[in-house]
DNA sequence: TGGCTTACG
DNA sequence: CGTAG
DNA sequence: GCCA
């Protein structure tokens, strides 16, 4: 250490009753280091000359807590000096910060056999309705998504945030037998295997399908038998099962984000939209929802009228394919039309664009971190009491203190 | 031991 | 209770 | 299930 930290530290032992010496001697019984291995201070014993196989070396925590008691601590692991090659084991290969928002993660993932499992776990805790299991299987897959080669042993994983007891089981499970026996079991569980055809159903979710199954429903057949009375969502995603669930392999859905350049003009785009479309004949669903969105003060200027004010519109397309011949010449999809206001286009991006974890993630930092609060309709300093303001996806990611991450590289 | 995103129907 | 990312 |  400095010399002047030393002659510090040095006087304030002395201060506590301690013996300090200025030079190594055979009456030196402690000695203590800061940011030296075991290594290097071993090797300025033997510089020094002196019989020092019963000196005890200690870090810099040892002293500091014996100032504190005033009389020497017992020690403990933690205040012995480091080998080099513990050192070595312990740094970290690759530091991977905690939030999914403070890292970027694309679509080349080199632990897929890894992230398979956990995020099958984490699908299985949300049929069983046990949120907070889930998410916290999420966030482990996704430390691996974002981890940038093939983990090849529990070694790695040391330092890594997210990652417990139970999911580094699982992990160690398919290091040594290429498969969780944990995910297999769940995968070819009746359980899970049926809620997911269920809840594969646009309009049921996990509560519904749970109740369905656990009156024996455990197939699209046996649900239409059963005379359930379907909502008008379910009715149409049961019709468009093969088409909506297709989908999610072959290709996306579709968001189409609307604004107009002057504030207020976006008013009633969304009727026209719907109508024309339905005219078109391209509408086979669609579910329209009005923005009951106001601020309190300072917020985006909104009319005191929010009859015409809608936002969303949730619909299911039918797509013409020339290329299909035989019996049916279009398919399903779904696609999401989002109208905002100019002041909250960049928010309405940001938060259309994805990934879900990733979305969770920032609003979970804005608020635990930044005592803030994110929608895709603003951002709120709780601290300041104002909302603030952004035209871009990077002034957002400025006002949350993130560096800005790209669309690609938000796969978490 | 509580919290786990936030807003819309 | 469901939807969205 | 993981973490503050």
């Amino acid at each position: 250490m400095g010399a002047s930290r030393r002659a510090f530290l040095s006087q304030l032992g002395r201060k506590k009753g301690f013996q300090v010496e200025d030079s190594f001697s055979d009456c030196v019984t402690h000695v203590i280091s800061e940011n030296n291995s075991r290594d290097e201070v071993q090797q300025w014993l033997k510089s020094q000359h002196k019989d020092h196989m019963s000196v005890k070396l200690l870090d810099i925590s040892w002293f500091t807590e014996s100032m504190r008691a005033a009389c020497p601590v017992e020690i403990l692991d933690k205040h012995k000096l480091q080998d080099v090659q513990e050192q070595k084991e312990e740094s970290v290969e690759f530091l991977i910060p905690s939030y999914a928002c403070q890292r970027r993660t694309s679509l080349e993932n080199h632990n897929a056999s890894f992230t398979d499992a956990l995020s099958l776990l984490a699908e299985n805790a949300e049929l069983n309705n046990e949120e907070g299991r889930a998410v916290a299987f999420r966030r482990a897959a996704a430390v691996l998504k974002a981890f940038p080669v093939k983990v090849t042993s529990t070694a790695q994983l040391r330092g890594l945030p997210c990652l417990g007891e139970h999911s580094q089981r699982v992990i160690k499970d398919i290091i040594e037998n290429g498969v969780s026996s944990e995910a297999e079991s769940t995968m070819h569980s009746e359980r899970f295997k049926a809620l997911k055809l269920l809840t594969g159903i646009f309009g049921v979710g996990a509560k519904t399908a749970d109740r369905w199954f656990k009156e024996g429903i455990r197939s699209l057949t046996q649900l239409v038998n059963s005379g359930h009375e379907l909502k008008r969502d379910q009715q149409a995603g049961l019709e468009h099962y093969y088409d909506l669930n297709q989908g999610k392999i072959t290709g996306h859905d579709v968001d189409f984000l609307i604004t107009h350049p002057d504030e207020g003009k976006e008013v009633g785009l969304m009727p026209k939209v719907v109508s024309w479309l339905t005219a078109q004949g391209f509408l086979l669903y669609q579910k329209t929802t009005r923005n009951s969105y106001l601020e309190k003060e300072d917020g985006p200027a909104q009319p005191s009228s929010n009859m015409d004010r809608f936002e969303r519109c949730l619909s299911i397309f039918k797509l013409e394919k020339p290329e299909m011949k035989i019996d049916k010449k279009w398919r399903a999809v779904r696609v999401d039309l989002v109208v905002s206001p100019m002041s909250q286009f960049a928010f309405a991006v940001l938060g259309w664009t994805g990934s879900k974890l990733f979305e969770r993630e920032l609003r979970r930092w804005a608020g635990q971190v930044k005592s803030m609060s994110l929608s895709s309709h603003a951002l709120y300093d709780n601290k300041q009491c104002k909302y603030l303001r952004a035209t871009s996806e990077e002034e957002i990611f400025a006002h949350l203190g993130l560096e800005y991450i790209p669309p690609l590289e938000r796969n978490a």
